[in-house]
Formats: C-alpha cells, sequence, structure tokens
DNA sequence: TTGTATGCGTTATCAA
DNA sequence: TTGATAACGCATACAA
C-alpha cells in the first residue's frame, strides 16, 4: 500500500553532484565541511522534505536512543504521574519511550522485557508485577548490555539500580502520628507480602507500634484489601469483632481507605471521633471526602524524574557505577481530618 | 563502557556450519527448511541466548511495527485511560507504543512530530494541543506515508482518521436533563474555542435552551474555566450577578465542577435546592462528593481500542481505505445528586 | 575539505 | 532444501 519512496541523504548527494558522506556530516555534526555546502545541503535537505532514517542511524551506531518502561497499568495515578515524570527528563535528553503494560502478569512482563531487548533499547525501566517468583528474564538483561532500573515494586534480589519511596519510614509516621492522637488498637490492610513496598509498609507499622510499647495484635492485620471493595469487606470483618480497632490504616491504598470509610458511614461510626483511617498514594479524592482523608504522598513525578536522571547520570560518568544502587524519595504524611481526634 | 558483542544469526550459523539465510528463515516463517535443521537452529538460538535485532529487520524490511502516540499529558485521567486502551489492542498485534507528551505546546508538539516521523513510526495518534493554528507538521505526516489519527481534540480541518466522543449530543442531553429538573437560569463555564471538543460542547448547551425557548444570555457564558481554581473564580463571578444563575454546566471538566461546589459549600448555596452543577469526564471523586456530581463518563479506555483497532482495519484492508472517517464513541450522562432538584 | 569504501544485522532474490 | 549475495540508509575510518 504505502510504497512512498522517501529522501535520503543519497538523494541530496546526487542532486547536489556530492557525496553521501559529506552530507551525512553537514547533518549531523557539522565538522569537515566547508560552510557554504553545509548551508547549500543543509537548504535543500528542507527543501525536499528529508527526514533521517533513525533506524538505519541506530543501526550503524549501535545505540538507539530509546528508553523502554514496563508498569503493571498505564491508567493508575501513580504509574501515570512516574511515566509523567521520566518523559520529561528523558524528552529534554533528546530520547525516547517506549512503554508496556505488564497487566500485573508475570507471562506478559516477560514478554514486554523481550520486545524490548529486541529493540535494543538502552535501558528498560520497570515497576515489577504482583506475580513473581522467578526473575531470570531480568537478569537476562543485563547480560545484553541493557541497563536496568526498577522502582517501587522492586525485586530487592535483583542487583540493580532502584528508586523507590521511603515506605517503612513514612508508614512508621503514620502510625505514630494516630498513635499521639490517641489511637489505641489500630488494624492494618496490608498488601502482598511477596512484594517489598507492602512488606516495607507493614514494617513501620509494627516499628511505630514497638516504640509505643503497643501489643501487636494479629486479629487486626488483613491480607490483600486492594480494592474498595476489599477495604471495605476487610472493615466490616474488623468492626465485627469482639475487641475492634479504633483506627485503620490501610496501607494498601487510598481506594481501601475509602472502603474503609464507606462502611463507617453505613454503621453510624463517627470517623475520626470513634475510628481513625489513613490511606496511602494521596489520590486526588481524599481530600474531598467527608471527612477528608489523611494520606501519604508518594512524589510519583519526581521520582519519575529521579528515575530517568539516574540513568543518564550512568551514562554520561562513561562507566558503569554503581550497579546497585538504591535512591530513596521521601515520601509525605498528608494529615488530615480523617485522624484528628484529639483536635475535635 | 558497553561493548558486549551481542549474539547474531551469524554466530548461530557459524556455530552450525550453516549459512546465515537458513538461519533467518528458521527464526522467521520456518518456510523453506527442513524440519530438522529448524529444529536444531531453534534450540542452539536459545542456548546461545540469541535476540532479534528489530532495528536491522526494520531497516531491512521498510516497516516498523510501531506506532507513536502525542497527547498534551500522559497522567492526565483520559489520556491515561486512552492510551491503556490504544495499548491493550497494539500489544496483542505485536505493535510497541512510542509515548510523547507535547504539554500544551506547540513547538514541543511539532517536536515530538518529527521524532516520530523520524523513527519511522508506521502511525502517529495524537491528540492536538491546546494553542495550534497552523497544522503543516501534521500534513507533512502523511506525505510520508505515515498513517494519522486524531482524537478527542482534533483538527477538523485536517483529512485524517478521527475518533471523537458526541460532545454536542451529550452536552445536550445534560443541559436538557437539568432544565426538565427546573433548572431556569443554566450557566457554561467552557472551554477554548479554538478546540473542536469545548465548541460542540458548547453547541450542545447552546441546542438545549433553543429546544427548550429559554434565551442565551451571554453573561451567564465563562470563558477558559479549566482548573478547580478557575471554576471557583468563575463561580463566585457568576453567583454576584444581579441574577445569578440556578445551574452551572462546568463543560470544561470535573475538576472545574468541583471548583463550583467549593464555592457553593462556601457561601452556604444549597446544591442541588439552589444550584445545580453538572460536570464533565466522570473523575473518581465525583461520585464520592456531598452531593455527588453528575457528570460525563466519556469511555476513554474504549476510545483507546477504537482508534487502534482503526488502524489495524485500514493496515489489514490493504489499501488506503478511508482516510477521513469520522467514528463516534458515545459518550454517558450520570445523572447524580448535584443536579436531582425535584427528586429531593 | 571532500570522496571512497565498508559494515551495522537482517531479509529477500537468485542460483545451486 | 540450502547457499551466496545484494540491499535497506546511514556513519565513519581512511584515502585523496
Amino acid at each position: 500500500m504505502k510504497k512512498l519512496k522517501r529522501v535520503t541523504i543519497y538523494d541530496i548527494a546526487e542532486k547536489l553532484n556530492l557525496n553521501p558522506s559529506s552530507v551525512s556530516r553537514a547533518l549531523n555534526n557539522g565538522s569537515n565541511v566547508s560552510l557554504s555546502t553545509r548551508e547549500l545541503i543543509l537548504k535543500t535537505a528542507e527543501e525536499m522534505n528529508y527526514k533521517v532514517n533513525s533506524i538505519a542511524a541506530n543501526l550503524r551506531t549501535g545505540h538507539n536512543q530509546t528508553i523502554g518502561v514496563i508498569v503493571p497499568r498505564i491508567n493508575q495515578n501513580f504509574f501515570a504521574n512516574v511515566i509523567a515524570g521520566i518523559e520529561e527528563v528523558t524528552y529534554e535528553k533528546g530520547y525516547n519511550l517506549v512503554i508496556c503494560q505488564s497487566n500485573e502478569s508475570a507471562d506478559r512482563e516477560i514478554k514486554c522485557v523481550n520486545t524490548l531487548a529486541n529493540q535494543h533499547v538502552s535501558c528498560i525501566i520497570i515497576s515489577v508485577s504482583a506475580d513473581f517468583e522467578d526473575y531470570a528474564h531480568l537478569e537476562n538483561i543485563r547480560k545484553q548490555g541493557i541497563s536496568l532500573i526498577q522502582f517501587d515494586r522492586v525485586a530487592d534480589e535483583l542487583d540493580t539500580m532502584k528508586v523507590v519511596n521511603d515506605n517503612e519510614k513514612v508508614s512508621m509516621e503514620a502510625v505514630c502520628h494516630m498513635i499521639s492522637e490517641g489511637y489505641q488498637r489500630i488494624a492494618l490492610l496490608e498488601g502482598p507480602q511477596n512484594l517489598s513496598i507492602f512488606r516495607q509498609r507493614k514494617a513501620g507499622y509494627l516499628a511505630a507500634l514497638k516504640k509505643y510499647k503497643l501489643p501487636v495484635i494479629p486479629e487486626l492485620i488483613m491480607e490483600n484489601a486492594w480494592t474498595t471493595e476489599l477495604g471495605a469487606a476487610a472493615t466490616k470483618h474488623l468492626l465485627a469483632l469482639a475487641e475492634p480497632p479504633d483506627a485503620i490504616f490501610a496501607s494498601t491504598s487510598d481506594f481501601s481507605a475509602l472502603g474503609v470509610l464507606e462502611v463507617a458511614d453505613e454503621l453510624g461510626i463517627q470517623v475520626p471521633q470513634q475510628l481513625g483511617i489513613c490511606g496511602y498514594s494521596n489520590e486526588s479524592f481524599t481530600q474531598i471526602t467527608n471527612p477528608s482523608i489523611t494520606t501519604i504522598e508518594q512524589n510519583s513525578v519526581l521520582m519519575g524524574k529521579t528515575i530517568a536522571q539516574l540513568y543518564f547520570d550512568e551514562l554520561e560518568s562513561g562507566t558503569s557505577v554503581a550497579q546497585n544502587k538504591l535512591v530513596n524519595i521521601q515520601p509525605e504524611l498528608i494529615i488530615r481530618n480523617s485522624t484528628l481526634k484529639l483536635s475535635r
């Protein structure tokens, strides 16, 4: 169908009775070519509507100004923000971004990694899927000379650059805040423990209890309350206990915190007076619920910028600096009404 | 730094005392190669950890299984959803997605178009930037044999495939709904009128007034109320009028509708009894505000899928079918409490 | 400053 | 069924 013949440096050379190599030189660095011919070449290239064929150039030079990004879902606030941050930096550097969704599926993640490897991208930035045990596909990447940067959900055992939130510290801060507001029996909605981010959030929760010498009560720790619905279900269960919690830290997400709030409303339980709630991620809706929800801002755009910057730093430093390097992006506790028991 | 020599079909051929072309055949379609040697080749390729070099393959075949996407911002709900939809389809087809942000800047949009053109992507999917008058950069694309699909914010004058919401129809529906709930003086928060989506929404508003023979009152039509803050400012102005509106259609976004709601709260104005509010986009927060906000669901993921499907349809039909083709994705009016004057 | 020649890794055409 | 070879468009080392 589309057999349009594109303009090449050959065509330009022919038209000007020059050599393709001169055209190439003029178009690129401009070195070793007289000013007059250079201008002539540039002008004719423009006139003939010439566009470089980056594919050919990449094949020749062996490197590809492209970075691959693999995330579970593109249309999730946090990931969309990280990608936007990455893009901001890569754009400045003239790099392109190839985006893939793993859809939380191991199979798909492997396929994504492979296509990116085939494309010979110079770097793969990835937040791993939830259901993973074996990271051979990622080990393999490095053998092919492709940089690898993990973020957010990282596989600790892999020796790569990592950019993460300091989940533990901020989680501890959040729970300490709740304790200092007078909450005594704080429940935890936790995420899949094979992901380090959720292990860290739990660790922060435990550290806070320890600091204040509060007992760890296993029945107050609920697994896998990701969504609004699961958060609601967990809350119903918790509030039906003989000794129900007086606060809930929804460490999985603001969506599950929303589920908590909805159930509290349903049961006529006063928030924050009878039940404190803290979420995670600072979704836009947390500031307009009633009461507004205390949560954690992950600084996701900044995280994206940092990730990209890390790659270019490594690249420009010339040598494979610190393969195993951990960068912490400091998240912030955003205190809102849902945990302000004292002040109300 | 990274001078890893990658395994090529040459290496495989050498090892097996075969010819590179046989290896290529075995690896690709498998035609014209005996089963035994084919299996041998596949096995050794696996063992040697061979990965195709898609760059070389693309250069040779002349086509690139890559689609470029340009949006104003990646981290905006609507666009993130459209991209997710596109990705779902392109992934199935084995195509890659290169993503760029124009950041609402004309300059940047042109640069994005150019890099994608240089990469010889087979298709560019774009939602144009707000501040545009001249579309030469897009005209140019087609001259290079690259398909062009516009979505959402489209340049009418360009003869391309377009996928849009039926903004006018649903806007009319929304305003009719408000009128039938008893609102009489309905204000409009409108977006930049050089973008057709905003012209259409306004047209829907005007059509509804006309249908019910209500007068068009210029002082009730406010320009450029994009954000929560601008929506709030416009609302303050409107409510301070001698004859203030009894409803506001925030056709720009739910964020501006949120601004309206906040000001109403501030001034102690009852929603929906004294003031009706309708937003646009069905952001997740609209269902949990108090009252919940009537809005319009744009079916953005479906839109993304449709766009990608359109490209592959054109591709597979073999011939450049309908260059100028308009597909309407039906948005839906979501009626919530903020406009239910009668029922309350 | 310019031209010549070669190769990047593949696929496609032709011959064996 | 297999092998030899050219070509995709460009960049670069080297020669002129």
